[in-house]
DNA sequence: ACCTGAACACCGTTCAAGT
DNA sequence: ACCTGAACACCGTTCAAGT
């Protein structure tokens, strides 16, 4: 047994790091609920209560590492939607419904992802969120950018060139959508076809007429 | 000294349940956190540690008559901006940026108002809540509905007769223009002129063109 | 009715050790 | 290096009393 296996075989020691991220998000998951404790963690990963702060200096480390890879999901799962479509319109319906269905199908994920940003509070952002966020936020700006270099999407009167205003408000108005979903606070019927209505309304946004 | 007195006047009894609220918020303001401590709540208007119980049953029902006293305001500032303008898109400009300018302005006590919530996780969010956002979203929906109404804004083609999506969709960027802001997720710089921009650009999602 | 003090089972974090 | 056990200062909540 060479030092020089491959970090991915999982006896139980070498990969800490990797087993910790794993218990919290399937902590998450079953609990659904977002709050969980380092101790339980720790105790699920079969370690002391304590073995965690060699690998994290503190708990909002680890939800942060959680929280990072929740987003590489969600832009997974944006990709993999905007594979098929051709036109930007299509190509824009399909990545809205998969956010939204990313967050309403595990809305306790969903919540730890933006919690983290949340729990940091005045303190700034951990990097390693802040990157996954953007690079998931830049799938659905790419499709934006396609739409309005394709002249089928209408730039922002104020939106001189850039176009960050539209893939912004693009990007909140998915965000916020599946925030108040979450919520309870959608008046509106959470009905299977409820990601691809949110999609089309999106469109209806942008679109140029 | 008659029982009969306003239960305005806070001598030190009589409204704890007032004085807790207040105390809960002050907190939030001052440490910029939403999550406080109940027994910090408890010693700030100086009572013992589980004096609240008596008003509150679990900390989450605090948790909520503080959040429904921030949708109180939220919809009373929403209404302020509402007044002078004419038009619906004036109208809805001027709500959409005292919206965000609520929200960013404290960003600790509009994250507690959602993260009540989001506390209460898979158990129904507590009714006070429920309402009193659903009110101040209604102001925002009326304004719309004008639009609507005087033909100015596009109803969403799903959208037979009611508007519940369009108004959905309103609030749903509002709300998550402010929450990507208040995470520090948004990449446009928060000058003081944002709330107005993003304003300008809620209108254009749904003016008919 | 409303409030108290002591107690319970937790928690995040630290520290002095162990290997 | 990595992990442990004991300890510290908290927390939410409960309970038997006090007035």
């Amino acid at each position: 047994m060479s030092p020089s296996r491959k970090s991915g075989d999982s006896y139980h020691h070498g990969d800490l790091r990797r087993a910790l991220v794993e218990a919290a998000t399937a902590i998450v998951a079953e609990d659904q609920n977002w709050e969980f404790s380092l101790r339980e963690v720790a105790r699920r990963a079969g370690v002391s209560h304590n073995a965690p702060y060699r690998h994290f200096p503190e708990k909002l480390d680890l939800l942060a590492a959680v929280a990072a890879e929740g987003f590489h999901s969600l832009r997974s799962a944006m990709i993999e939607a905007a594979k098929a479509p051709k036109s930007p319109d299509d190509a824009l319906v399909a990545i809205g419904s998969a956010y939204i269905r990313f967050g309403t199908e595990n809305p306790a994920r969903y919540r730890l992802m933006f919690g983290a940003a949340l729990a940091a509070s005045k303190a700034a952002l951990p990097p390693l969120v802040g990157q996954a966020a953007a690079a998931s936020r830049d799938v659905l700006a790419a499709v934006v950018a396609d739409g309005v270099r394709q002249n089928r999407f209408a730039a922002a009167p104020g939106d001189d060139g850039e176009m960050s205003i539209l893939a912004l408000s693009a990007w909140a108005t998915v965000h916020g959508l599946t925030m108040l979903i979450i919520d309870g606070l959608s008046d509106v019927e959470p009905s299977p076809s409820l990601p691809e209505r949110v999609g089309r309304a999106l469109l209806d946004g942008v679109r140029k007429r």
